[in-house]
DNA sequence: TGGACATATATGTCAAGACGCATATAATAG
DNA sequence: CTATTATATGCGTCTTGACATATATGTCCA
């Protein structure tokens, strides 16, 4: 696939990825399905930016979002476009040896073991691990 | 080197290449170090446009100014952080296969071969080849 | 020295995005 | 049905960036 690799794909996927707040969604995102509540709990921040964060996700493709019940799920989603594609992919793994990623990925991990420690978590569902790249802890 | 390779980095290239303008410059000065009337030339935008263009790029630390008499010659700088270098190589490779950018490269090339037949060229230095990747019609 | 030309910056205007706050929707529980 | 919880969206404000026009700076050459 990916027919006509205009660059106005790529300047809407490097907008998408012009932003610290959303590179750590991504950045939990990554391998696994996460419910809203759990970026919120984890990133610290409002849940109004988080969603609003989300919908810009979204809007660029590079995320798809699942409702279940009263939760929210998103996930990552390759780009078509070849090109962006192998971008994405690479920035990816730039984010998984960020210091702060990691960071990032084992508060999310310590969270899923002990949701019932967090009020803000009680009876959410845990991450989902989606296409490989298993989640050690959960 | 690449210290602490802080997601703030990240952020600045992403927003640096999250215009098109600046991606068909980039991919302009691709091997290349390319004098500015011919980023004018060869994108047939206003010069003060192409100018802030590239003092953005000359901010995001990608490329480096070097001035010779009266013109100023424009090359990429490959990022100190690691994974920003990555993504940015990666970048360019992508730009590469594209069919606009390569007809940006295509015009660039006959521009170089007959430039007195450009008004806004004549006399101009024409790129110099930087770093391997030869100029194949130059 | 002065003028022509190449390049850079200042300014005004417009649109997009980020954020906080409040509120609306949606689904569940009681 | 009402209350509660999870998520999304309007709205006002601030910042940033893109563009066009105008202007400044710097360099060469006559």
């Amino acid at each position: 696939m990916s027919h006509s690799p205009k660059s106005h794909d790529l300047v809407l996927l490097f907008a998408a990825l012009a932003d610290r707040t959303r590179l750590r969604l991504l950045n939990l995102m990554d391998g696994k399905e996460v419910c809203v509540c759990y970026f919120v709990e984890i990133l610290g921040q409002s849940q109004p930016k988080i969603s609003r964060h989300l919908a810009y996700l979204r809007r660029a493709g590079i995320v798809a979002a699942r409702r279940e019940g009263k939760w929210a799920h998103y996930k990552i989603v390759v780009p078509k476009h070849d090109g962006a594609a192998r971008i994405f992919n690479e920035t990816l793994a730039v984010l998984r040896e960020d210091r702060a990623m990691q960071a990032d990925q084992t508060r999310l991990e310590k969270a899923c073991c002990t949701p019932q420690k967090r009020p803000a978590l009680e009876g959410a569902p845990t991450p989902r691990v989606v296409e490989a790249l298993a989640c050690s802890a959960c």
